[in-house]
DNA sequence: CATGAATGAGAGTTCATTCAT
DNA sequence: AATGAATGAACTCTCATTCAT
């Protein structure tokens, strides 16, 4: 199948998608996603191959954005703490900017249609955060862990940081220190 | 007073219920269910309002079994480490010993039929919790954050401890003491 | 099949399924009226077959009744006009104060359950009408028509004097004259 | 622009399901109708919102076909006597005629789902004949009587005629007749 | 490509009826 | 006799998907 004409289209569908499933949940029907686009019922096919593609795709796109913004200005030279703060600042600055997008992840991740490949997808574009995160355990600036280990903690609490941060906007920036610290105290070595 | 309405039924139809929505998620058939009880598709309505009761019943018992499965021989007069590793110890092994409860916990927490009421509704519960981290945040021992905060990372570094857990067995308890190890030392104030 | 033992029992469920089936339609559950009698569901199937049975038997006691009251106290003697009028008086009365039992009687005269026998059963009653009647049409009184035509003209139009007696109370025995009127010129023979 | 909608379609529908509801009463299956019409059993929800929907549309469109039918052909400049009978004769010719729909509509009316705005609908179609009644009223032809009390009686006799002369062919012009005469004879002022 | 009518399997739920208590 | 839990067929309606237009 050759790339459709307007990708346009495909992205106002996975927008639209996103917002309904964030909203309704994951059974919000396909109709309700082409009426809202104002588009017919069938379009949705034309670009997907069915609800389910459109479900996975949009996790692997969600989370493509999301490796992608954690990433984004990382200083290649600084110290760990530095670098490791700025990703963390990132992810949840990310997190509190889109947060259709973040609910829908966490829908999807306990879906029973995603396709296994799709869950382990991003891997390879967070190989910059592996190596520094492998350099830092190894120079013992961080805990013996497994690196995925590491990586699930990351992600754990800076998800939970960026509930407390969009639900108190106030006290954003508080939550997202606190939760940064909390998380460097726990997860570097001590003497 | 004819048939009396049998608690063991009640009880087998929560237990299937949770097996067949933790591996087939919430969309699974009620008569899925019954028909796996062995009981004819109208029993469940006897036993439950509709899926959306069944449902919300399934998170009340489950939270109210975590919650007190947490608290379990908690001992009142050690210090506040041991008592929050006794927790921490309490609440991984739950996870570890009932991933069908955890699992289905998590799809329910995103499912968009949760009364708020239910979810919120363990709270009382966990008073005894909540006066155990007030008492340790205000005494210094912990970081100064607020209370639902302190919980949050709790059961997020916990659920993510249970998962490498469960994954590899034979590092079981290293999970289960690295976990702490890094909650403890994060949420603690540092000098 | 003995006669039940309480008919006490037996004439709550009669009368409250004569209100449930008149206000919420003869779709009304079973349940719904044994619940609104304070009696267990099974109660109705001891002293009914089934539904159908209770249906069919609600609309011959209702007309039953209805055949009582029309021809209640009829003066034996008098002239043809005053014994219809007071029959016409009987039936729009009847009909006004009891308003479940008319709006159930046309629920179940359309309804696809009604036994033939159930609904021809009552014409024994009406002897005394029918020879009053074919008397007077004899007799040249009234119009020469069939008997069962004066019948059904007579109910037809009596049920309609009643539904504006009882939407227009104040002028309650205005209609109740007026139709009465209106019938005897239609139905006598003019010179 | 797709397939259109298809009013042929929609027509088979409406007369299918008139003939079974008729036959079978309005607790007939969705699934019976388009059974009966060759479709899938979904075809039906395409055209209609649900049963409640189909059923008000067909009440409405039956209404307004025996509006049309009454006042077809209904000549100008006759005396009120001739197009009063002009008008009892399409009536009940079309009763005759139609004796589903008759049926139908009388189970319709006790039903009860039937909207008021549509048991009320085609008031503006009888127009023309409230205006009739109101100046027959009152130039003194017609006895002094509400218009809507007028109008209740003729259908109800009107009615109770049809059924006679669909249920006796042979003597089918004689009941008309008849009919029309106690109707008239009851509804006109005697001196 | 875009459309949306048509499809029909499958869903949750109701309910008259049975029968063990 | 009275009860009400248990039943399972039957119901209306939804919806992802197809395909004629």
């Amino acid at each position: 199948m050759a790339r459709p004409l307007s990708p346009g289209k495909r992205n106002t569908l996975l927008a639209v998608a996103t917002k309904v499933f964030a909203n309704k949940g994951l059974s919000a029907s396909t109709a309700s996603i082409t009426g809202e686009a104002g588009f017919a019922e069938g379009t949705l096919f034309v670009y997907f191959k069915g609800k389910d593609d459109l479900i996975n795709t949009l996790y692997a796109e969600i989370k493509l954005g999301l490796a992608n913004a954690m990433l984004s200005d990382l200083p290649k030279s600084n110290s760990v703490e530095l670098q490791t703060k700025h990703i963390w600042n990132n992810y949840v600055e990310w997190g509190v900017k889109n947060p259709d997008q973040l609910a829908l992840l966490h829908k999807i991740k306990v879906w029973e249609g995603l396709r296994p490949e799709v869950r382990d997808g991003t891997a390879a574009r967070f190989a910059e955060l592996h190596e520094l995160t492998e350099h830092a355990i190894k120079s013992g600036v961080f805990n013996d862990i497994p690196h995925d280990f590491f990586a699930a903690m990351l992600t754990a609490q800076a998800e939970t940081t960026m509930q407390f941060m969009r639900k108190d906007a106030a006290n954003s920036d508080m939550f997202r220190d606190k939760g940064f610290e909390i998380f460097w105290n726990g997860i570097t070595r001590k003497k």
